[in-house]
DNA sequence: GTGAAAGCGCTAACAT
DNA sequence: ATGTTAGCGCTTTCAC
C-alpha cells in the first residue's frame, strides 16, 4: 500500500539505518544525506508505521480512557479535556465506554491492554478485592478519577464529602433546619462502585452534625421514585424548607415536578444540585449547585499518568477544588412562617 | 512484560504454529492438544499482542473518528452510538477532536492513518479540491457525516433543506407570514465546511417560495450579534411573528434574551430551533425543533464503513429521517392584532 | 496433525 | 558517517 523505510532506502541508495537516523533526528549522519532523504521521503509520501515502531519500542504513545459514556455533557467535557491535553503532549486517546456495566468495564480494560496502551485513565464502576487484583495484574499505570477504587491506585477528584457538608452549613446560615437529601440509590447493586455517591451522602450527615441539625433516616431519600416521595413530603407534616440532590439531573427533574405542582422555588422550598452541568444555563430559576473543575481533572489525569510512566513522583491522591455556584434556587428560611 | 506465544509454545512443548492454530480456532489440530494449550494459556495469563497481529495482517480492527468535540451533547451522543456499535461488531474506536480547526482536522486524519485505522468516520470542517485530493490520497475508506465534502465520498446525514422547508410551511399553516431566519454565520471563514448551515438556509428560502411568503435579505440574520439585531427588530416596524434558528443553542440564547426583555413566547413571537438537543428537556416554554436521529447516524456510519471495507454495496448518500418535535414555543398568529 | 522458516516495518546494537 | 544484523510477536506457507 504505502512506501516503507526499506523502499526509501533503495530509492536513496542508502541503508535502512541511515534512513532511520534521518527520519528520527538521530545523531551521526551527514546533513546533506539527511536532507536528501527527508526530501525524497516527502516526495514519495512516506508515512511511518507506528504499529511497527511500537512493536519494537514497546511504547504506543497511546493512553486508554475508560468512562461510563460520553452521552452526558459531564463526561463529554472530561473526555474533551483529556484528548486535548493528551494530544498536546504527543499522546493519543483510545476511548472505551462501559455504560456503567461492570463486565463491560473489564472488557474495555482488557481490550486496551491488548492494544498495549501506555496507561489508562479510569472512571471505575467496579470495586472490591477482585477488581484490585485485576488492576494490579495489568502491569500498566492506571489513574482513577471521580470514583476511587482503593488507596493504592492514583486517584484524582474532588472532596465530595466536604462539598456537601459546606452546602449544609450554607443552608444553615440561611436558617434552614429541615433539609432533605436526595441521593442516587447505592444499595441496588452491591458490586458497583458508588464512591462519589457515598461520599456525598456522608458529607450531608457530617454537615448536619457540625451544623447542629438533627436528622434521622427520613431526611435521606434514596429511591428511584424520589420525585413522588418528595412531593408527598411537601404536602405532609413538617415539609422540608430545602432539598439537596446528589446530582443536578435529579435536581432538575425535581424542579420540573415541583413547579408543575405549583411550588415556587425558592419561596416554597430551596433546591441545590451537584455537578454544575451545562444544562443549568437555560433553566429558571437558576439552580445553585457545586461545580467540579472538570477540565482540570482531565488535565491532571494525563499529568499523573505521564509522571507514573516517566517514573516521577506522583501523589496517590490529588484533590481539586470544588466551588459553590450560587444562583437563585436557595432563599432564606422565613422563621415567621412557623 | 507479558507471556508471548513463544513462551506458551515452550511451556506446552509444541511449536508456535500449533499455538496459533489453537488460539485462533484454525483447522488441523488435535482437540486434545488444543485444549491443553488453551488451558495453559489461561493459566499463564497469556494476552495476544494486537499490534504484532496487525503488523502482519494489515488490519487493526480499529476505526478512527474525527469530530469537532465531544463537549456538546450532540457529538457526545453521536460518539457514544459509534463506539457502542463499533464494539458490537468487534471494532475499536480511535477518537480525535478537531475543535473546528481545519489544520487540526488534517493532523487528526494523518495521525489516524499512521495508526493504520481500517476506516475513518469524519464530520468534516474542511472542504474544497485540496481536501478532496487529501482524502483521496489516504487509501482508507472514509464516511462523512453531517457535513458533506463532495459527491464521491460516502455521506450520511439528514435532509437539512427539506427539514427547514417543512418548518416554514408549518408556520404558514399557523398564519405566520413574517418570519425571521437566524443562521450561524457562513461567510467568515470561506475555507470552512458549512454544508449543513447552508442547506438549512436554502431550506428556508425554498420553503418561503413554496409557501408564497415574500422575503428579502432582511429576513435572514447571519451575524454573531444576532440577539441584539433580533431584539431591535422586535421593537421596530413590522416585527416578526416567528423566528427560526439554524440550531437550538441560538434559539435558547434568543429565548433567554427575549424573556428577559419581557417578550412572551409564543404569545409575542414564536420560536423554532434545530437539533433537539437534550438541554431542551428542562426549558420553559418547551422549544419546538427538528430532531436528528443521532444514534442512527452513528450506527449507519459504522455499517457503511464496514460495507466499504468488505467490498459490499454502499450507497454514496444515506439520508435519514428528521422529525418535527412540537412543543410550546409556536403559536397561531393572531390576525386580529393587525 | 505438527514443525520450521520467512517476513510484516521498524529500532538498536554492533560493525565498518 | 554509514552499513549490517538481530529481533519485537505474530501469521502464513510449506514441509514433514
Amino acid at each position: 500500500m504505502g512506501i516503507t523505510a526499506n523502499d526509501l532506502a533503495k530509492a536513496c541508495g542508502v541503508s535502512r539505518g541511515t534512513i532511520d537516523r534521518a527520519l528520527n533526528n538521530r545523531p551521526g549522519i551527514n546533513p546533506e544525506t539527511k536532507e536528501k532523504i527527508l526530501n525524497t521521503a516527502k516526495e514519495l509520501e512516506y508515512k511511518p508505521d507506528f504499529l511497527a515502531k511500537s512493536l519494537v519500542t514497546g511504547k504506543t504513545m497511546t493512553i486508554g480512557v475508560v468512562v461510563f459514556d460520553v452521552y452526558t455533557r459531564f463526561f463529554g467535557r472530561l473526555v474533551t479535556s483529556i484528548e486535548t491535553k493528551a494530544k498536546e503532549v504527543g499522546y493519543f486517546t483510545y476511548l472505551t465506554l462501559t455504560n456503567k456495566n461492570c463486565n463491560e468495564e473489564k472488557k474495555c480494560i482488557e481490550h486496551l491492554i491488548e492494544r498495549k496502551v501506555d496507561g489508562i485513565i479510569l472512571c471505575p464502576i467496579n470495586k472490591g478485592p477482585d477488581f484490585d487484583k485485576f488492576l494490579d495484574s495489568l502491569h500498566v499505570p492506571v489513574v482513577t478519577i471521580l470514583n476511587k477504587v482503593n488507596n493504592d491506585i492514583e486517584y484524582i477528584g474532588i472532596n465530595d464529602e466536604s462539598a456537601v457538608s459546606e452546602v449544609v452549613s450554607y443552608l444553615k446560615n440561611g436558617f434552614h433546619e429541615n433539609i432533605l437529601y436526595v441521593s442516587a440509590p447505592r444499595s441496588s447493586k452491591s458490586d458497583v462502585n458508588m464512591y462519589a455517591v457515598e461520599r456525598r451522602l456522608q458529607g450531608f450527615i457530617d454537615g448536619c452534625n457540625t451544623s447542629d441539625i438533627v436528622i434521622n433516616e427520613k431526611n435521606v431519600i434514596e429511591d428511584v421514585d424520589y420525585i413522588k416521595i418528595v412531593l408527598e413530603r411537601m404536602v405532609g407534616d413538617n415539609p422540608p424548607s430545602a432539598i439537596i440532590c446528589s446530582n443536578d439531573i435529579y435536581a432538575l427533574e425535581l424542579m420540573k415536578a415541583l413547579k408543575h405542582k405549583g411550588f415556587k422555588i425558592p419561596e416554597d422550598v430551596s433546591l441545590i444540585g451537584f455537578d454544575n452541568i451545562d444544562e443549568l444555563d437555560y433553566v429558571e430559576p437558576g439552580l445553585t449547585t457545586i461545580s467540579m473543575p472538570i477540565d482540570q481533572i482531565g488535565t491532571q489525569a494525563i499529568n499523573a499518568l505521564l509522571n507514573i510512566i516517566d517514573g516521577e513522583v506522583q501523589p496517590l491522591e490529588f484533590i481539586l477544588k470544588h466551588k459553590l455556584i450560587v444562583r437563585d434556587s436557595v432563599g432564606l428560611y422565613d422563621k415567621r412562617k412557623i
